[in-house]
DNA sequence: CATCTGACCTAAT
DNA sequence: GATTAGGCCAGAT
């Protein structure tokens, strides 16, 4: 169950970012995307969670929260565009990066 | 057992 | 853009 969000999550490339629902499709769980979130609130395993977002691009913490802040700096480090706590991500407009990661998790 | 809450999503105002 | 309404589900109270 929840290994299958962290296990997906774990295949997730550096500078690709995914939503909660997307994660949640990948592992076979369609339309549960607060579980997803569930689990990564949950789980205490180091994963990279700061390459998940909000459906609409947003940051799925408050702003000036450390969480908020870690992510936005892990998402810099490794090439994404935060501006304003967002990132540049709209939906079905999804970076060709994706589809091929796509196209690897369907497996 | 009933209700709230939240690292959520979509569609329609 | 903003807001509302509906759906979704595991924990906490």
């Amino acid at each position: 169950m929840s290994e299958k969000i962290l296990t997906t999550l774990a295949l997730v490339p550096p500078g690709v970012v995914v939503s909660y629902g997307q994660l949640a499709d990948l592992a076979g769980l369609p339309g549960r995307a607060r579980y997803a979130g569930h689990c990564l609130k949950k789980t205490s395993e180091v994963v990279n969670w700061h390459r998940v977002l909000r459906s609409n691009g947003q940051i799925a913490f408050p702003e000036n929260t450390l969480n908020y802040n870690l992510q936005c700096e892990k998402l810099k480090s490794e090439g994404v565009e935060v501006k304003n706590g967002r990132v540049n991500m709209k939906r079905f407009g999804w970076i060709p990066d994706t589809y091929t990661l796509l196209s690897v998790l369907k497996y």
